[in-house]
DNA sequence: GATGAATGAGGCTTCATTCAT
DNA sequence: AATGAATGAAGCCTCATTCAT
């Protein structure tokens, strides 16, 4: 190894780690001005300043507002995924009640510690922005995401014969429909307890609602 | 109560009968507007357009682009809360899970044949669009309008022993995002059953989740 | 006719004509600014304040930058393609050399009185501005136009037995070549003599360059 | 001369000639992008990306933006001259026709090679885009050099007796224009022949047009 | 000297609102 | 009261230039 390549693996490395931070930063700033402004009131320049970049810097990272956004929810929309995935693992040995009530807790959890990125979410799944080229990520394709996996956790269910099988797509429906409801009430009205112990009672209503008998 | 106060009471109305026509053209077109746009990519001009007026007409009806969204809203409101409370009464001496199938299916009526009414509220329900000043009506008033007549209806249950009444507060979230998520459904994936069919399936499931014992 | 009739036949011309009035302001001032900034450099702020309106206005009357560019373009072109073939209709039965040297003088003319216009197109020859998509009317679609007419002048040269039928191609890039590099130096280097007096000297130059013997 | 100065007379040079290299592949870049996306289009990003360089290394080479234009006309302006003056050298015995078509066929085999120069050129002669102060070569100086060596040229040609002396100022114009407009119509709608094959007819033209008698 | 990310002035465009007719 | 052209504030985006490494 000469100097010139000890160099370069020091030096480019240094650059990417440092592009890698204001990536980061910006979407980071993106999430809080998206989650407070809105989705049509964010404005490039307030975004740019909460990340301490200028305006030009984001369109450095991003090719323009909707990408942004776009990558912003793809980059988050990962996290979530990774995280109920994980849940989902765990579980798979405990019975269905257990399982229900700790994918619950895990979303809950995960979203109380991402209130921007809830607010996000819940503006995305109605606003008509999204022009229609849109590349790959429309908007809203986390709940999509979230929606996979509530399907896949109710099958484990109908097998178990914890569940009915039958409305078993209305059932993924529901379930999202109890989620998305304590969600938004917590995002606009919040209450003091932590999210997450409402788990309990959100899986108890559900299993009494769907159960097989 | 002389002729000329009786001519009055003729001529008045007839001028008065006419700006009440313009005026439901505007909130007509206004519905279809922002209900196909998008609370913040409807246009005045658009409006104006499919109204059949000129824009400034707008502006002689309505004060600003927000007074015309809120008062499309409070008058889709009134409708359906007439309708609401009509089925409130009409189920009064009815059992409560009949009231409550029946309170559904209205519901879901409405919205079925007020589409885009349903696609603003759930838009209006997340925008943040409204300046903070906004007198009196905030856009998704008329949601805590089906709110209070659910926690209505919901009473009764508990009242006939119908539902548990501890976790009642909860209870009408649940019930609101049943339903919610059941109308979203529809309205972007759109299924070739008539909603209201729903009722019973959206009913039992949440009698079975609430109830008593 | 009823006063309702009389008032539209009135009200609406007024309108319209008050459109197009500041339609023509907005093209004048596009073609001074054009013509003194250059296609590139011209600024919808600087139009709009040289017609005497808001930006705003301008966008009213024309979809975008490109399309003032363009109708600009288009309206000039019809007035000189009229001059030309107005010139060209009128020297009909006079011999050749006398037509030629009509058709000269005419386009020479026009150029002077409309020098602003002669830059944009000497400009727009060359420019790689417009857009792939340009509807229709390309910015130098004018000197196609020019083009049509002296070809069709020197066919009747030909037809006449004034000109060599060999090379009639050829001809007609000349005879642009120099009323083109006339008209250049005119705009960049003025002189103090009408350069419609440089006719006859064109018209002799090109005719002993492309006479029959 | 000490040994000192032997090794700087080698080792200089060598990062004179690196410098160098760099300095033509920057020149060469230019001159491809704005050639082909025109004065005003090229990006100072596309012409490093082409060269092969980081945009830094053009402002290391180049004061800014005009001045990279101006120098690359410069240089390639002075080939030019150089091949124009051999010509100019070569013919100096000739007679007088022979030597009109050896200078127009040099010229137009010159741009032939030099496609993206000759667009350049016929694009700055009309762009206000150089600011006020340009200093030193207006982009354009080019076309004052090529002007020169016609002039002299036609110079020539009256001393010979084979041009008539007066219009001498007008007929550089001339020639000038045939040329100019041989060549753009070569540019924007290129013929299978070599354009150099033009030389005779375009030398004829001009000759008879501009001869004695 | 090379690098390439950051900068920010400057241009284009949109659209809610106003106002003269 | 209706009309619709005019207004201009505000937002998005581009790109020549700078500068720390």
């Amino acid at each position: 190894m000469n100097s010139n390549s000890s160099i370069r693996s020091k030096i480019l490395p240094l650059r990417v780690r440092l592009r890698e931070e204001t990536n980061k930063a910006i979407l980071q700033a993106a999430e809080q001005v998206f989650g407070s402004q809105g989705l049509g009131g964010a404005r490039m320049e307030d975004i740019a300043a909460r990340a301490g970049v200028a305006v030009g810097t984001l369109y450095n990272h991003f090719h323009d507002r909707d990408a942004l956004l776009s990558e912003l929810i793809v980059s988050r929309r990962h996290e979530l995924a990774r995280r109920l995935d994980e849940e989902l693992r765990r579980g798979e040995s405990a019975d269905f009640a257990r399982q229900l009530e700790g994918f619950v807790a895990a979303l809950l959890s995960h979203f109380e510690e991402h209130r921007p990125f809830l607010s996000i979410l819940l503006e995305s799944e109605h606003s008509r922005t999204a022009p229609v080229g849109a590349r790959g990520a429309r908007p809203n394709a986390a709940l999509v995401e979230v929606y996979k996996r509530v399907q896949q956790l109710l099958e484990r269910g109908i097998a178990a014969r914890a569940l009915r099988h039958d409305d078993a797509d209305l059932h993924s429906v529901f379930l999202m429909g109890l989620l998305r409801s304590v969600l938004a009430r917590e995002l606009y009205a919040p209450t003091q307890v932590p999210i997450a112990e409402r788990a309990p009672q959100i899986a108890a209503f559900f299993l009494r609602g769907a159960e097989r008998r």
